[in-house]
DNA sequence: CCCTGAACCTGACCGC
DNA sequence: TGCGGTCAGGTTCAGG
C-alpha cells in the first residue's frame, strides 16, 4: 500500500488520536517483522506521545526517552480500532493508551518495522542517509542535477533512491516521469537541469495531489480514519500498460526495470 | 562509489 | 477445485 502519500495520510489520520495520549500497553503479538521488534520497545509504556512526525516514509513516534521508528513496508496499514474490537490474523502489534485509545498495525507480508530508538532519530542508522523530502525547498532541480552526474544508472531507478530523495515509490516515479515526458529507462546522469526541473516539478505535483486526495487505494489501502484513497482514479500510467496514452491514444508499453513495473508511452516520453 | 539482484513474507490471481 | 507460477505499493544487503 504505502508510498510517501498513504503514509502521511495515515499519520494525519492518526495523529488526533493519538498525540497528548499515555501509552498504556504495547502488545507485539509477532515480533518477526522486517526486523525482530525489540524488547526496548515497551520504553514507550507509561510515557506520554508528545508528537507523530514522518521521515520519508518512517512514522516516528516521539517520547521523552525514545522514538518508536515504524514502517509500513509493503502491506502494512495502522488504525484507530475500536476498544475491545478481537485482532485479526495480521494485527501483529497494538498500541494502548491509558485512555482506551486502540492503534492497531496489520501487515500481512510482515516487511514493515517498529523499532525503537532512545538516540536523536534523525541519527539512527536507516534515517541518516535518507535524501531530503520532496515537497521541500532543498528537492529542486540543481540537486537533482549535482546528484546525478556520472550516474549510468536509469532515471528511474535514481529518482526511487532514497539516499537521493525520500518518498518516490513505483507509483509516483511512473506518474512524474510520465508527467515530465522523460523516459524512464534513460540514463540519470545524461538528463539536462531544464528537464530535472521539470522532473521535480512533476514529483512534487504528483505528490501532493495524491496526498491531497487521500492516497492511492490500490487493494485494501484505508487511511488511519478508514477512508480510501482517491488518487487512483488519476493515475495516468501505473497500471494502465497496454492501454492508450491519455495523451496521445498509442498503447502504453510495459517493461521491467530494476524488478519493478515500468509504464510508459514511446511517444511522450524521451 | 555505483549498480544489480536476492532476500525478507503472504495473498491474490491466472492458466491448466 | 487444486496446483504451480507470477506478481504486488519497500528497502536493506551482499557481491561484482
Amino acid at each position: 500500500m504505502p508510498e510517501l502519500p498513504e503514509v502521511e495520510t495515515t499519520r494525519r489520520g492518526i495523529e488526533p488520536h493519538l498525540v497528548g495520549k499515555r501509552v498504556k500497553a504495547l502488545h507485539v503479538r509477532q515480533p518477526q517483522l522486517r526486523w525482530p521488534v525489540p524488547p526496548a520497545i515497551h520504553q514507550a509504556e507509561g510515557r506520554k506521545l508528545k508528537a507523530l512526525t514522518r521521515r520519508g516514509k518512517y512514522l516516528l513516534f516521539h517520547f521523552s526517552n525514545g522514538t518508536i521508528i515504524a514502517h509500513l513496508g509493503m502491506s502494512g496499514s495502522m488504525r484507530i480500532a475500536a476498544a475491545g474490537e478481537p485482532p485479526l490474523f495480521h494485527d501483529h502489534v497494538d498500541l494502548k493508551c491509558s485512555d482506551g485509545t486502540l492503534l492497531r498495525f496489520c501487515d500481512p507480508r510482515r516487511f514493515g518495522a517498529w523499532l525503537w530508538t532512545d538516540q536523536d532519530p534523525a541519527r539512527h542508522p536507516l534515517l541518516a542517509n535518507l535524501g531530503p523530502e520532496p515537497l521541500t525547498d532543498a528537492f529542486n532541480g540543481d540537486y537533482l542535477l549535482a546528484r546525478s552526474r556520472g550516474r549510468k544508472s536509469s532515471v528511474k531507478s535514481f529518482i526511487m533512491d532514497s539516499q537521493v530523495v525520500v518518498g518516490v515509490g513505483n507509483i509516483y516515479a511512473n506518474e512524474a516521469l510520465f508527467l515530465a515526458g522523460i523516459h524512464p529507462k534513460r540514463a540519470a546522469g545524461r538528463i539536462s537541469g531544464a528537464r530535472y526541473d521539470k522532473l521535480v516539478a512533476a514529483i512534487k505535483t504528483v505528490l501532493a495531489a495524491s496526498i491531497e486526495m487521500g492516497g492511492t487505494t490500490l487493494r485494501d489501502f484505508v487511511g488511519g480514519d478508514g477512508k480510501p484513497g482517491y488518487f487512483r482514479q488519476t493515475l495516468r500510467v501505473y497500471g494502465r500498460g497496454g492501454q492508450p496514452c491519455r495523451q496521445c491514444q498509442t498503447p502504453l508499453r510495459e517493461i521491467r526495470l530494476g524488478q519493478r513495473a515500468t509504464v510508459f508511452c514511446k511517444l511522450c516520453q524521451t
